[in-house]
RNA sequence: GUGGGUGUAGCUCAGCGGUUAGAGCGCCGGGUUGUGGCCCCGGAGGUCGGGGGUUCAAAUCCCCUCACUCACCCCA
């Protein structure tokens, strides 16, 4: 009898009607948010030619490497279902010439991305993003706007206990400079380590220092860090920011060892992470990426933005059990027909309640009085609308309040009017 | 890709070598010729994740495998 199950690929989660009403209000919580701020929400596919995010995540990073949904299509193409929205935003801002508007371009968008990993807690392989960015300007007081409106957002949407780092990467005169010399702290630190732990130092040695690797951490305490290295220019972006974020009175931490996995990003840096998430610990991460866009055939066009991960932010949003709120939607009436004929009858009612506003469901299949009032007190409704013989035949209807346990039999025609009124 | 934990009803779990595998919740029906919730009664629902082995006998012991889960790498 019971043909093998169809279950959903690995990683990968139903959001079911109980709980997408937390995801809509999240949702509508960020657009009204940002909208405050000047941004216009974009939507950009969810799949794109696999080279535009070789070229601006880079070759070397995990993501690359490892984690892309890659295939090709029936036409011999490469496309990748994206593992971040960022590429995706730059590539349609150079596509369209979004750049030629006047002041900066503020895009948001959320959706969902694909990354082929372990599953565990707080990492999915299809996830959700809330993406901000703002292109064209380098003034300081745009990434501290970003990370303002960031900070209005997590609060609006209650969360608590949260850590806000800040980093500067360095510019293309200072970076090198520092990742030399962190190189060749770690050829010496690293000489007891795995082969491959020093491979990956020795190719991107900046990555090291995200290690939670308890070996690695008292080589890491002791490794230079980027602060000494900046140069006047990247010292200044910096205080600039961190002064609009004392100004906003945001709570913010410096932490010159913070990096990110993505080798498009420059200057500043921050993250977001909460201490009630388990290992995966980041709630937004985000940065500046000036060459990116120029990278990708555009003008030159600095920019920066931040990605929340919508799973681990509801994960800290109404708790983990989650109160399940009962039905989706409440309903203002449902109606119990008695009998063959008044299923039609019931059936043209719903319609005509539907048509005048109101939220309407009604029993089917049959069944006794008894079960069908049975089906009625689980619906949710206030009311219940009883069609039986006896109604039919005078016109009426049987109005019944159930959280009061009064009923009175009306007029058909004044059913709707009675209901709109609110009883 | 690597390591640990867990897989018994829709859900949460008990049973851990011995007749036809259980409970609570949920679901369906009945207790009222046309009235829900509470209560009472009844019912449906399980290849005990899958495969192999040990044994007179396996949900229970051993091996393999798959799934879920947590952690590493890395990230939202």
């Amino acid at each position: 009898m019971a043909r093998a199950k169809i279950t959903s690929v690995r990683g990968v989660k139903d959001i079911l009607p109980e709980e997408s009403p937390r995801w809509q209000r999240v949702e509508a919580l960020a657009r009204e948010t940002f909208a405050r701020y000047g941004y216009s929400e974009i939507r950009v596919p969810i799949f794109e030619r696999t080279e535009l995010f070789a070229r601006s995540i880079g070759e070397e990073t995990d993501i690359v490497n490892k984690e892309m949904y890659t295939f090709d299509d029936k036409g011999g193409e490469s496309l990748t279902l994206r593992p971040e929205a960022t590429a995706s935003m730059c590539r349609a801002y150079v596509q369209h010439a979004l750049y030629s508007q006047p002041g900066v371009a503020k895009l948001f968008c959320i959706g969902p991305m694909f990354r082929y990993e372990r599953p565990q807690a707080g990492r999915l392989r299809q996830f959700h993003q809330i993406d901000a960015e703002a292109f064209g300007s380098e003034d300081p007081s745009v990434d501290a706007e970003v990370i303002v409106m960031l900070a209005d957002f997590l609060s609006a949407a209650g969360l608590k206990d949260l850590s806000l780092q800040v980093n500067n990467l360095g510019d293309a005169e200072c970076r090198p400079a520092y990742s030399r010399a962190l190189k060749e702290y770690l050829r010496e630190a690293a000489q007891g380590l795995g082969p491959e732990v020093k491979e990956r130092a020795g190719r991107n040695p900046l990555r090291f220092l995200d290690s939670k690797d308890p070996d690695h951490q008292a080589i890491i305490a002791r490794a230079p860090t980027i602060d000494r290295y900046w140069n006047p220019a990247c010292r200044a972006h910096l205080d600039a920011v961190c002064d609009r974020l004392k100004g906003a009175g945001i709570r913010y931490e410096v932490n010159p060892r913070l990096v990110r996995g993505l080798d498009y990003y420059c200057l500043t840096v921050f993250e977001v992470t909460s201490s009630h998430l388990g290992a995966q610990n980041a709630v937004c991460g985000g940065g500046r990426y000036d060459g990116l866009v120029e990278e990708l055939g555009g003008p030159p066009t600095p920019a920066i933005g931040f990605a929340i991960g919508m799973e681990r932010l509801l994960q800290l949003t109404g708790g983990d059990s989650g109160e399940s709120a009962g039905p989706p939607a409440a309903l203002d009436a449902f109606i119990v027909p008695l009998g063959g004929i008044a299923a039609a009858e019931a059936f043209a009612l719903a319609g005509e309640l539907r048509r005048g506003g109101l939220r309407v469901d009604l029993s089917f299949g049959g069944g006794s009085m008894k079960s069908q009032m049975r089906r009625a007190g689980r619906s949710g409704a206030r009311f219940v609308l009883v069609l039986g013989d006896d109604e039919i035949a005078k016109g009426t209807v049987t109005l019944r309040d159930m959280r009061e346990s009064r009923q009175e039999e009306l007029p058909r025609a004044e059913i709707l009017s009675k209901l709109s009124s609110g009883v």
